[in-house]
RNA sequence: GGCCCGUUCGUCUAGCGGCUAGGACAUCGCCCUCUCAAGGCGGAGAUCACGGGUUCGAAUCCCGUACGGGCUACCA
């Protein structure tokens, strides 16, 4: 009996992408890509109180940017929908029927306060914690009567007596064992109707035909009783398998405070998609001893579970910088410019239409610039100076670099040089002002960055005799002849 | 308190009874060089949390301990 993998991944509404999140949809979707099965995407909006819809389309708009796609959920097609436990209602009442035609619940009524008063006494008694089960005695006739008469309750499951232990197999840890002596009488739904976690998850897993549930680690404690509930249904038990969190630098649950959390809070930073679904694939899987830049298709094909790692992964930006950058530069001139093109817009520096106007122009200006940024929103410094007339030179690179002695004579010998330069490109400009230094006699390094600065303003600029091909003639006279009035001769 | 999980260079990891414990980021040095990068080469960095076992032999298997984490909610 083979039947396709199912896998889903089912955030809260509660927030963005959360990192961590982020990670556990790419397992899922590596998984069921790998296996040629089906990703599933539902949203947990049990929680009236912290949902938004503004939170579900943010999480779909993340999940498209990294380049997952789902083939059942919200704005996708699907028989097991819908896809929203808060449509699901009518599914949580009919699944606790059949768990009171199995006699498998019982109702309680107790209230919340008086078992939280309970619950401390406990605990300042050092003992067990948990629901003590006095409605569970209450005969079945006393509670019947009581639910008709409209007594507030909620539906506990019974956990049966002679259980024993509940084992399962985790894909990921192994053989896991819990005592069903440790489990109390959870509560399935609530005093106002509405599941609760373990019960709507159990549910939709076992409606949605899930076979495989990857999941964050914090949810290991609740799978033996999500597996009571499985049991309680008669339903297929999925496999399990658990993931180790994602910690901040210091430790500590990654938050904002770490920098940050979201996954498109990072895409405002300027992360490429295909580096944060890198860095995030590694933070707990390895392809191998030694592979570290792959892409997606990669991913999908040499994803295992067995490879993801037990132990919690230290969120390390620096290592994702460095692979942003590693996929900056494998992008191809004409791919960097349409990553770059928004970032320019955004500080108005150029337009499509003057991509699509000078498209030689700036296929060459691309690789000069992607090998040297990390992260997308760099590139605005880098080529501001091409885009904006005037310049605004820095100040300490006026005082350190054109003030100089020297840098008056190079600045006066450049212009006098290239202004009889017919063919103004890289190599030609390269050649001319090469002798520029000979003729002074000064040390070249002297020489170009006295002309860096007052054509680009900067000390650090891409290739300078590029940067100035660029430019072009006029202008690149022009700042030499502008910055001029401050050079010392 | 109870139940459960985890622990290999600063960080992410490889390792699944016999390795000089491998790779990557970060870091340091050198080379390249018009700046910054990128790239190349090399260095330093891990008594495999600790203590007991099992074994001819343990990072690998078993048992404790410590530390960290999760669950123990009418949150998810």
């Amino acid at each position: 009996m083979t039947h396709d993998v199912r896998v889903r991944f089912a955030p809260s509404p509660t927030g963005h992408l959360h990192i961590g999140g982020a990670r556990t949809a790419i397992y899922n979707w590596a998984f069921a890509r790998r296996h040629g099965g089906t990703f599933v995407l539902r949203i947990d909006d049990t929680d009236p109180e912290r949902s938004t819809e503004e939170n579900t389309a943010a999480i779909l708009r993340a999940l498209r940017w990294l380049g997952l796609d789902w083939d059942e959920g919200p704005e996708a097609a699907g028989d097991y929908g819908p896809y929203f436990q808060t449509q699901r209602f009518d599914r949580y009442a009919a699944a606790l029927q059949s768990l009171k035609d199995a006699d498998a619940v019982y109702p309680c009524f107790c209230s919340a306060e008086k078992l939280a008063e309970r619950r401390e006494t406990a605990r300042s008694a050092g003992g067990y914690v948990g629901y003590d089960r006095s409605c569970r005695a209450i005969p079945a006739a006393d509670s019947a009567a009581r639910v008709a008469a409209g007594e507030p309750r909620v539906w506990r499951v019974k956990v049966p007596e002679d259980r024993g232990d509940i084992t399962f197999m985790d894909a990921i840890r192994g053989s896991m064992s819990f005592p069903s002596a440790s489990m109390d009488d959870f509560v399935l739904v609530r005093t106002d109707g509405t599941p609760t976690y373990n019960f709507a998850t159990v549910v939709d897993d076992a409606d949605m035909a899930i076979t495989h549930v990857v999941r964050g680690d914090d949810h290991l404690s609740n799978t033996p009783r999500q597996i009571l509930v499985f049991e309680a249904l008669g339903e297929t038990i999925p496999a399990f398998a658990h993931l180790s969190m994602i910690w901040g630098a210091d430790g500590k649950r990654l938050s904002k405070r770490h920098g940050a959390a979201s996954v498109e809070a990072y895409r405002d930073e300027g992360y490429l998609p295909e580096a944060l679904l890198n860095y995030l694939a590694l933070l707990g899987w390895s392809l191998d001893d030694k592979t570290t830049v792959f892409d997606a298709s990669t991913l999908v094909e040499n994803f295992s579970l067995e490879r993801v790692s037990k132990n919690p992964a230290i969120f390390d930006v620096d290592k994702l910088e460095w692979l942003n950058g590693v996929h900056i530069r494998t992008l191809s001139p004409s791919e960097f410019i349409e990553r770059m093109l928004p970032w320019l817009e955004k500080e108005g520096l150029t337009d499509a239409a003057d991509v699509e106007a000078r498209r030689a122009w700036f296929e060459e200006l691309a690789p000069l610039v992607s090998e040297r940024i990390k992260r997308m929103d760099e590139v605005v410094d880098m080529v501001a100076f091409l885009f904006k007339d005037p310049i605004i030179m820095d100040e300490s690179a006026r005082e350190k670099v054109i003030m100089k002695e020297g840098a008056g004579r190079s600045l006066d010998a450049a212009v006098g040089i290239l202004t009889h330069l017919e063919t103004f490109d890289a190599a030609s400009v390269e050649a001319t002002l090469r002798a520029v230094p000979e003729q002074l006699r000064l040390k070249p390094k002297l020489v170009f960055q006295a002309v860096r600065v007052a054509v680009t303003g900067s000390t650090v600029s891409p290739p300078l005799f590029e940067s100035i091909a660029l430019l072009g003639k006029a202008r690149t006279l022009a700042r030499l002849h502008d910055a001029h009035i401050w050079a010392t001769p």
